[in-house]
DNA sequence: AATCGTTTGTGAATATGTTATCATTATGTC
DNA sequence: GACATAATGATAACATATTCACAAACGATT
């Protein structure tokens, strides 16, 4: 149990999934699921959802199934929901602005903390998160922080480099633009565009 | 060459990161590059890069390399850099109003139509794109107009409905609910949650 | 024009991920 | 409390994806 290390990257992938799908379930007053319901709902087979499962220990009861309950606990723990994640929006445009206002962040994934902005009119405080130039970056990073939400436009791959150099080990990346890390970074491109494309792709070899 | 039917969806989502890489590469004034070389760039296999791009045809030469500019073009014609997909935005929120405000649509990928709303006040013109009423979409949606991009907070799955109803083929799901679509529909879900999810195991992983 | 060095593109080998099968073990019933 | 039922979890078969290894092909050089 909990050796994260093994676990193949198409689980890992299905696990935000899986999540939000007890959530629905839950809401919907449903307390117990077998696979083959699930699968159903999710779109993926029952023994691949069992085997994702099992990576994370023995949640199941045979002859049973899984309680929601304490699945969305576990996928919760492991997930971060329960360790609070400090996390900082690095560009306070459009986007960081919008994503400042998502209030659901709290008891989900963890908080935002803070943002910065090159920018000295953007600085000061945006749906009660404060907003710091971005020279103040070092100081102001809080205390543990691995996570940061880039949503700028311009001088990317220096902002990154930046972000790196003190200590950021995550970053969601919303720019449009390649950006290169050292090994031990993760990054996470969230691309609108990119998204079409692949849509455009597919959708066209169906036709 | 062009048998979209079997590139493997692995391969799929490489095509967006390569031509991303491309153009920066394009920008930087490198107009001949060999897959060794992008390898680094992208850090994916340059054997994997080979055989990725040979889905589309023998893009190379032998002892040469690639042409960035032939590869742009080539990726921008398969990934609908070229025919003008009509998107529309259902959702003006916050996060509908921010996509709108890229401009960076146009020649990318296709450009947004129009947006859908179900607040009479979200109803009108934001950065110079119709918003029309929800109970509109059938009659206002653009002539063979496939990509939806879902920025909606309530009343989801309704709403997925409608979309389905009406011959979307694609969504981009921008909410943070599970939704289901019916065969024939693919849902390519951008959830910062879920990518910051991801992040976290990953990152306590390496720890 | 022939040779050399280099890099692509592909068939074969490997690794990774998914699905089928089934023994095991729990629940619920008589 | 023993038995039938049913769904998990694990092992084995299969499918997909990646990497290796090398022949074919191009540019550069002599």
């Amino acid at each position: 149990m909990s050796n994260h290390q093994n676990v193949p990257k198409a689980t890992l992938q299905r696990y935000p999934v899986y999540l939000k799908a007890l959530r629905k379930l839950q809401h919907l007053g449903i307390s117990r699921i077998m696979s083959r319901e699930l699968s159903e709902f999710v779109d993926v087979e029952p023994t691949t959802i069992r085997r994702d499962f099992s990576f994370l220990g023995s949640l199941g009861k045979q002859g049973y199934g899984y309680d929601v309950g304490s699945l969305i606990e576990i996928f919760d723990a492991h997930l971060g929901g329960s360790f609070q994640e400090k996390l900082i929006i690095v560009g306070a445009g459009n986007l960081g602005r919008a994503l400042m206002n998502y209030n659901r962040w709290n008891h989900v994934v963890g908080e935002i903390a803070c943002a910065f902005d090159v920018s000295a009119d953007k600085v000061g405080n945006a749906y009660e998160i404060p907003v710091y130039p971005m020279s103040q970056l070092k100081e102001k990073l809080p205390e543990g922080c691995r996570i940061a939400i880039l949503s700028i436009s311009s001088n990317v791959q220096e902002t990154v480099d930046l972000l790196v150099e003190v200590g950021i080990k995550g970053i969601v990346d919303f720019t449009h633009e390649h950006i290169q890390v050292p090994k031990g970074v993760t990054v996470k491109a969230v691309d609108v565009v990119s998204m079409i494309q692949e849509l455009v792709f597919e959708t066209n070899a169906m036709k």
